[in-house]
DNA sequence: GTCAATAATCTTGTATGCAAGAAAATTGAT
DNA sequence: ATCAATTTTCTTGCATACAAGATTATTGAC
């Protein structure tokens, strides 16, 4: 019973935050958690020290936990960071990719559009996610795939946001398709460059959707 | 005196790791540096959770504390993707640095030369950590640069052991001009290609320096 | 009724205590 | 003398306690 206290704080809040059970902005209260999962504020703040680590809270000091939010220019920023770290991956992938990754990066495409077939957001997205993560393991550089891992994690929850966007869905199956053509062919430059314009073509339509919303909310408000 | 303990340690840590006072494998009683710095263990514990965080420091459940020790295939690995990160940089600098951050590369660079010229190593280290710094902070991203900086602090330690390397200094003196060259004449491929390989240049010659040092203590030991 | 000042409350940061698991030391057998 | 098993000691993981700063509520003046 004792040694993984933290690790289970931690998973279960990543897992509430990525899944957007959590909001960005929103505050997580140290003795509430503590109380909704029996144990001390001890392991709470560790876990939370932990996420703070992995980018997906921000700790104000003695403000509090929150979960992180980001503004404009830090989501322009980090979805470029994300377009660079996977063209990365798609290069070194196309060239380095073995049976196994193919095989899982087929299986996790044949997912995504069965998925799209059955318009099933949410299981669309999750397939996506593996999808990407299979390109990150098939670099061979597992120190490359923790790190885009983690970048693609900690950009979930506003990634959840894009459910939103109108046939979404079927531009980001046939942009997958290309992409996975790419690393079939071994072709790196076309899979870099791909991958890359997947990442930022997201993040062009995140944003666009992001000024419709404040646009909308301050129409309200003043 | 309240609600800074964390950060000071953690900097001191930091700073004992970067400089090489801890060294990799180490392990880091929780009770010695609380009393070393007159704390309770609490506040030790958060600091080293959060340099386990940013990757200088690793927490092995039960076991402790140690400065991280990374294996030749983790060390392979993260420069290689320390290379990419940089050639990033280095692209995105090329096409975007600004006034500002001509100046401070140009000067970094400067830093280099005369601490080269000196032959003093340590200095010509430092300064070349800001020279590298510089090219980040001028992508104008700084979710990419807090990433890069990141890395570049977690491989430090082991950058050190590279002071032994004859040479290394003009080499990498030589290396840092046709970057600056051709981040001054924005040529944005170039300064992507020269950077990449300036890193993964340090980073062979690293490892057939750390191949050279293990095949000695091998010879002793059985 | 609104605002300011003060008091009460809450929340975090740090210290301390205790128990479980790991490391080290001691003992006993071969 | 070496090795294994057991005991002892150390160290970490978590709980609890308390104090200082932040937040909210209350009171009083205008």
């Amino acid at each position: 019973m004792r040694g993984e206290q933290i690790p289970r704080l931690r998973e279960a809040l990543e897992d509430d935050i990525i899944s957007g059970r959590l909001r960005p902005g929103q505050r997580l209260d140290e003795v509430g958690m503590a109380e909704r999962f029996g144990v001390s504020r001890t392991p709470v703040r560790e876990a939370l020290n932990q996420l703070a680590a992995s980018g997906l809270v921000e700790i104000k000091p003695r403000r509090g936990a929150f979960v992180v939010l980001l503004g404009p220019r830090e989501l322009i920023e980090s979805f470029e960071l994300m377009a660079e770290m996977e063209a990365i991956c798609g290069r070194l992938a196309a060239q380095r990719m073995g049976e196994e990754d193919r095989r899982a990066i087929i299986a996790a495409h044949e997912e995504c559009r069965a998925a799209a077939q059955a318009e099933d957001l949410g299981t669309y997205y999750e397939a996506n996610a593996r999808f990407h993560a299979a390109i990150y393991t098939a670099t061979a550089n597992r120190m490359l795939a923790a790190e885009t891992l983690r970048l693609q994690r900690a950009l979930q929850p506003y990634r959840r946001l894009q459910l939103k966007v109108p046939r979404r869905m079927d531009n980001s199956l046939g942009e997958h398709e290309g992409i996975l053509e790419a690393l079939l062919a071994s072709d790196a430059d076309e899979a870099e460059k791909r991958l890359r314009n997947h990442v930022l073509i997201q993040g062009e339509r995140f944003m666009s959707l992001l000024a419709i919303l404040q646009a909308e909310t301050e129409a309200v408000a003043p």
